[in-house]
DNA sequence: TTGTAAGCGTTATCAG
DNA sequence: CTGATAACGCTTACAA
């Protein structure tokens, strides 16, 4: 089924029965009938890859996620979920590239395959071969999170550094003098993953502004790791009495370690962080954290990919994300010595 | 840069640089390797799109997900991943398209506009629109789930329905003679969700079978619902000494609402089910529970999609998978009364 | 108001 | 062993 299919039942040329698709150029309304009676009959639609041809444009945008291997998290998917739904209310499909090396076949396709008018490149390192990739390439990208120098690219990204130090000065202006970081994993963190970065930079320079004794830990991310993680913490350092956190799946975990050595929270113990809303409020008592909001995030990075595909050349932008830390009930003063 | 350029640069035909590309026709080892030489010091890759048109197949699988509005499962999310990925690995590209109702636009452009060459369906009602709407079209498709009439599709699928049955058994073995059945959400059920109303039959039948007294119920797919559905049940039906569910998203409510009634697991009271490797681990104690295998299901999935794609006259075929129930260490007798 | 025809970037057939 | 050339299905000047 096809144009030319379509013309020669209704009996006129093919150009006509683009111009009724397109609505492009006036058509009579006699023969607009006709022809678009056609299309209902045998529910015709344009082929897509002939139109993308033609047109030099294929209304689909790449988004290039983590592999499967490694579970996706909960604000991954919040990506994936809001990038694809914000492109279909544009009208645009979204192609999925899972890749994460860079001899990724995968990745190639999407960027020189010419399949996508852009990309969409999420968990991005302070040092990214992908990213360096998609420079090179005159494909126009956004990337959610960013690299060390992310000068002339666009992007969106939680300002971690900032959010975890805020954090930090919350703890500090309770009283608290001992804490800690409970950050991602150690591998993502040897990887350079920026957020790990940032988190660790924004508690070091405030529990150094602060006077506060600092203790950073990698923690993988689930629940097994952060009970792990935390159960060490309060045997090793029994003189830390709260904890910033920018590991949301751990956090089942940290409670349980927190319930097994009888340390109540707030009382005995604070917990502080960002994590997406679900989590927090699944503390028990909900904790007061910076919500990511994935959704906006995602909806933005489509609205700034759409911008650079209509002016490559115009300068590009960006949009840091610092939500406010929503007080529950997961902080207090430390307890008496 | 397209074949062209390549062919000029190289001072040969445009198909004889095609043929060094696709390897079908033989090419002189002279001219083969200046062609390869442009080839590279260009980094040309043909248009997918145009290869796409003339060869008349996309290489493109499409992945029809749950609108992205409700937060997808973990479940969910492991078929997307392990589709993703099982495509990759056989060279495919996947078109992410989200849809529930049946006016979808996405999902219209998926199923006409011939930018894929089979589709995978997930979130499969009994009675299924868009099932409806992919039989009547050409295009081969594979759904992840089943409707309730699935001859002549093919599809994958666990069998909660055998599934639940066993769980029964397994509490009425142990001594149980009241048991629960915690379902997914009530408008799921109602929409016709295929796992909610299979799960719903083998429960009913097994319960009267054995002749135990059975209570359904209906939750919402998160912790605070599993927690008031849980304390609900716990109340209004303190006879009831097991429950069995589908809805892992839950588990975490559950227990909470045990702990608050301080009923200890497995001694006061018994739970089993099916749920992700993950949920059952993270369960306090450890969930008896059967482990969708969702990567496996993921991959087979797409193969069966690659059978149909490649033999569209074949018999459809499929595949209900039955995990063994992990043994850990939810379930024990009935407390004395 | 409509039709003709060129061309988007490939691949494949047919000659040479 | 290689080169023209005709499709694939569409859009869009340019003609009429």
């Amino acid at each position: 089924m096809n144009i030319g299919e379509i013309a020669r039942r209704a009996g006129v040329s093919r150009s006509t029965v683009s111009y009724v698709l397109s609505g492009k150029r006036a058509v009579s309304e006699p023969t607009r009938q006709r022809i678009q009676a056609v299309i209902d009959e045998l529910d015709y639609r344009p082929n897509a890859n002939a139109r993308a041809l033609k047109e030099g444009r294929t209304r689909t945008l790449g988004l290039v996620i983590p592999p499967a291997s490694q579970r996706l998290t909960d604000m991954q998917l919040g990506f994936v979920a809001s990038v694809v739904e914000a492109a279909a209310r544009a009208d645009l499909d979204v192609l999925l590239s899972p890749s994460g090396g860079d001899h990724d076949r995968s990745f190639e396709r999407i960027v020189t395959g010419r399949r996508v008018d852009g990309v969409i490149l999420m968990e991005i390192r302070l040092e990214d071969d992908r990213v360096t990739r998609l420079r090179q390439s005159r494909l126009p990208f956004v990337t959610i999170g960013r690299t060390a120098e992310p000068t002339g690219t666009s992007w969106v990204d939680v300002d971690y550094e900032g959010l975890i130090a805020r954090c930090v000065h919350h703890l500090a202006d309770l009283g608290h003098r001992h804490v800690a970081l409970v950050n991602r994993s150690a591998e993502l963190v040897a990887a350079g993953y920026g957020p790990g970065h940032r988190a660790l930079a924004g508690f070091s320079h405030a529990v150094a502004e602060r006077g506060l004794t600092g203790v950073d830990l990698c923690c993988g991310d689930d629940a097994p790791a952060g009970e792990a993680a935390m159960s060490r913490l309060l045997t090793t350092r029994p003189e830390v009495t709260a904890v910033a956190t920018i590991n949301e799946a751990a956090l089942p975990g940290v409670q349980r370690a927190l319930a097994a050595e009888g340390r109540l929270v707030p009382r005995d113990f604070s917990v502080v962080g960002v994590a997406a809303a679900h989590w927090a409020e699944d503390f028990r008592p909900p904790l007061s954290a910076a919500d990511v909001p994935t959704l906006e995030m995602g909806a933005e990075a489509v609205a700034l990919l759409l911008e650079r595909i209509a002016a490559p050349t115009a300068a590009p932008r960006h949009h840091l994300y610092q939500p406010p830390i929503s007080l529950r009930a997961s902080t207090a003063p430390p307890p008496p010595p």
